[in-house]
DNA sequence: CATTGACAGTTAGATGTCTAACGATTAGAG
DNA sequence: CTCTAATCGTTAGACATCTAACTGTCAATG
């Protein structure tokens, strides 16, 4: 009665990104955001006044997705749109006060996860597994976040 | 002392998971597909006869959520319902013959990225970031064979 | 049996997101 | 200057997802 190990590390992998994403789903459903949301707020943070055009292209979405998006968030007073001074077509956007104070905290909560996830390893797997993690990530692209 | 290392597994891990999602991203856009479902697909066909309430504990959402999302697949024809012979009340999930073929694509398609993932490792550090991965998601909700 | 409470699943309503079509603005060529 | 094509952004309509309230079923208790 053995059972065949069909589970591959790319499903592993796959699996936990999963759960890690549902982990950060907690986090800012009580914030009343979604992932979109929650990314492109992140985005502006480090990006202040950037236009759509730039957003929709750094989430891999369509202009037309990021202007719902953002018509969200600025209801919400977590965001703002001015007009640019150089081209009437453009608009810069910036997170508010409000906006920054509101995704600071999703960074220092998502490390908090770590331990949950990790705790079935010992202190040496964990640096085995470190290793191993750096040399893939080493020769793949660098997210943008 | 600290040690001049800037990433934790848990972003280097969320770095891959945010890698193998985008790469799945166009494959699934292009079969109409949101990532909710195609991963619940993916779990029926290895769970055939599942119910409701077990993928709404799999993906971390609501029985509610199961519900819509099942219906959209079952109006396209990847997914039936069927009553169960014991309890009135639950309801066996199976995957069609389209759905299977729909899904089958993805992970033949995802297995092919699972070489260039993995490149950097030699065989035997496959095997111990197979074993390493596999001890951190015995403690999470799994597939049950 | 009858009642009660837990359980499996659905529906209603709100919000979010996507595709397609549509204004509006700008730059460049004649 | 005027026309055209590219660029930036929005709107309309369809679908997906979530929360809250609901129906129907089972099982335990008296």
């Amino acid at each position: 009665m053995k059972e065949p190990d069909f589970t591959t590390s790319l499903e592993l992998l796959r699996w936990i990104g999963w759960a890690q994403r549902k982990a950060g789903e907690d986090w800012i459903r009580e914030r009343d955001l979604s992932h979109e949301q929650s990314f492109v707020l992140g985005y502006l943070t480090q990006n202040p006044g950037a236009i759509q055009r730039d957003i929709a292209a750094m989430t891999r979405t369509s202009a037309a997705s990021v202007s719902s998006l953002l018509q969200g968030l600025e209801r919400r007073g977590l965001v703002e749109r001015r007009a640019d001074g150089e081209s009437a077509r453009i608009k810069r956007v910036y997170a508010t006060r409000a906006g920054v104070e509101l995704i600071s905290g999703f960074d220092t909560a998502m490390a908090g996860t770590e331990e949950v996830i990790l705790a079935p390893l010992s202190p040496e797997e964990r640096a085995t597994l470190h290793d191993l993690l750096t040399k893939i990530t080493s020769v793949m692209p660098r997210p943008t976040r």
